[in-house]
DNA sequence: GGTAGACCTGGACGC
DNA sequence: GCGTCCAGGTCTACC
């Protein structure tokens, strides 16, 4: 067993990140009953796959591994869940122009903004291509089964499977990946990501820390099949950058409850609702508290 | 530069 | 049960 703290500078909490969106119900992250923390199966690159979990501690996130690591593994977990969680941001700026909405005056309280990532941009991309033209519990399946047909087991639990690396997922042919793992016509681009990833061709962890404008990072992401306006939104989101609202059908939904009346809006009027945030609107769109509330439930 | 139609699955609905 | 219809973004082809 290994521990590991890490510290975070105020405002930080880890629950406000687990329950930031609803990636830590797909695999592999398994959410504590608590809703305050995480488990998360991660394939390190020495190719072990261990179970680390993730709570918050006084003054940052305190990570338990469930075996014991080399003093490279320790770093690369350390450096993973840093970027999980989303240490390295700084949403002070945010926080100052949303105390004058109240719609959106808590989230500096609650420090609400980070959004919970995967641990590789890759598998994020993934994710993301799995929550377009379907319904999230369609986006579980596909994710578990990715794992469980592609990803590599867990030692100590075998029928626990990490998210599959592209190497691994390079590797799938396209007809299983369309039928067993009920990826559909998504299952060419899923396919065609890993092994352009494999064959270096593409590079997405380098956007980590690249540093690219949003205009150009944008037009990258956009460069993936089955990489739209709404994905890139969410991508963009998740990689902090703000400067676009990812608009799906449940945008207008909130946005038509909130300003139109309900009556069917396009994706201007979404563009429109948040159009004096600047770099923040994602986020503004995101955290508001809507008055619009979902019925029928995850 | 804008858009109609195809894409795939699962869930709702009518029989 | 079984068939039909629809929701959910993006791609391609064609203006």
């Amino acid at each position: 067993v290994t521990e590991l703290l890490l510290s975070a500078a105020s405002p930080f909490s880890l629950p406000a990140v687990v329950q930031s969106h609803g990636w830590v119900q797909l695999a592999p992250f398994v959410a504590d009953k608590d809703g305050c923390g995480f488990r998360y199966l991660a394939h390190l690159d020495s190719d072990r796959v261990v179970e680390l979990h993730a709570r918050e501690a006084p003054n940052g996130v305190q990570v338990t591994v469930d075996t014991t690591l080399t003093g490279v593994e320790r770093v690369e977990v350390a450096d993973k869940v840093r970027w999980m969680v989303g240490l390295e941001q700084d949403l002070s700026a945010f926080y100052t122009v949303a105390r004058s909405d109240p719609k959106l005056s808590h989230v500096e309280g609650q420090a609400r903004g980070r959004m919970l990532r995967s641990a590789t941009v890759f598998e994020d991309v993934v994710k993301t291509i799995l929550t377009t033209n379907t319904t999230w519990s369609g986006t579980k399946r596909m994710v578990e089964a990715l794992a469980t047909f592609y990803g590599a087991p867990l030692p100590a639990d075998e029928t626990r499977h990490a998210f599959p690396t592209p190497q691994r997922l390079a590797e799938a042919d396209e007809p299983a990946l369309r039928t067993e793992s009920k990826l559909g016509y998504r299952a060419p681009y899923v396919l065609q990501l890993a092994r352009e990833v494999t064959a270096g061709a593409v590079n997405l962890e380098e956007l980590k820390t690249l540093d690219l404008s949003t205009p150009e990072l944008r037009k990258r992401l956009l460069a993936i099949k089955g990489v739209g306006p709404y994905a890139v939104a969410s991508l963009l989101m998740l990689l902090g950058h703000y400067d676009f609202v990812p608009v799906d059908s449940w945008a207008f939904k909130l946005v038509s409850h909130e300003w139109h009346n309900g009556a069917p809006i396009g994706k201007a009027e979404v563009e429109q609702a948040f159009a004096d945030w600047g770099e923040w609107k994602a986020l503004a769109y995101w955290f508001r508290a809507w008055s619009y509330q979902e019925s029928s439930g995850q």
